[in-house]
DNA sequence: TAACAAACGTTATATTATAACACTATGATA
DNA sequence: TATCATAGTGTTATAATATAACGTTTGTTA
């Protein structure tokens, strides 16, 4: 069973506090909600993110620094990702587009160089912070 | 004259300084290296930092915590940036693509959000890892 | 069961970034 | 010229984010 890849102890429970989030957390808060399970020290919250990272669990919102579930299937294992971020409310949505992703896989710049990864993040306003 | 937005004393000490480096620069690498011109703190960098960004002369490369200058015209005021990042050697090069930038400033998703900015960061293998 | 890889727990430390406060320079404006 | 607002400065302290290094445990596979 390659496919459901059988997740650790700490890897579960932070999967389970990140996936049940509205917001994007941060690494010491997913720290702090976990403490009560026995998770205590940086660490440990680390090196789950990391391996949840790799698996395409998660990925993370890197101008924030926080972290989210993938509201995709697992995103080809985090190659490519795209994010609305609202700079007021600071709700960030996983973007799932056919037809950027296509575009965006398919670009190569003048150099040569070989793309194996892309993170896109779009900054703006989302529909309820324009109304207020 | 509008254009010629005139920088302080310590703006143009840090701008020269991103300009000048070949690789991005990290804000305490930044700050040992004007330590000799009389800018002690860390939070003179970053002050210094946050304008530059602002004014488009410098871009935050966000997975990397690092600065580079901006290698287009000022990319209106830094409300447009693509990058690509080779994870072997870390060389950062801004991308400079009138098709992909116009495609991306058009793009909208489902939600109705308004976008204001983005940045889109490629991480793969640049022309000489590639050969070695 | 031996061997290996992955995960774990722990302590210490490195790296990145901001808060808070008082002061100074600059330029508009009344 | 007085006064006001804005931006910038310098400084100390501290917050927030992330990794190094070590030895142990667990789970898988041969
Ligand atoms: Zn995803
Ligand atoms: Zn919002
Ligand atoms: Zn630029
Ligand atoms: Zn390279």
């Amino acid at each position: 069973m390659a496919q459901t890849q059988t997740l650790s102890k700490n890897q579960k429970i932070i999967l389970d506090i990140i996936e049940k989030a509205k917001e994007p957390l941060k690494a010491y808060s997913i720290l702090f909600n976990v403490q009560k399970k026995g998770i205590k020290a940086p660490l440990q919250v680390y090196r789950a993110l990391a391996k949840l990272i790799k698996l395409g669990k998660i990925h993370k919102v890197e101008s924030r620094n926080a972290f989210v579930a993938c509201q995709n299937s697992n995103c080809e294992i985090s190659k490519a990702t795209a994010f609305s971020i609202c700079e007021t409310c600071e709700k960030v949505t996983e973007i799932s587009d056919q037809k950027l992703s296509k575009y965006l896989k398919n670009f190569h710049d003048k150099t040569g160089m070989i793309y194996k990864k892309y993170n896109l993040e779009f900054y703006g306003l989302c529909t309820t912070c324009k109304r207020s």
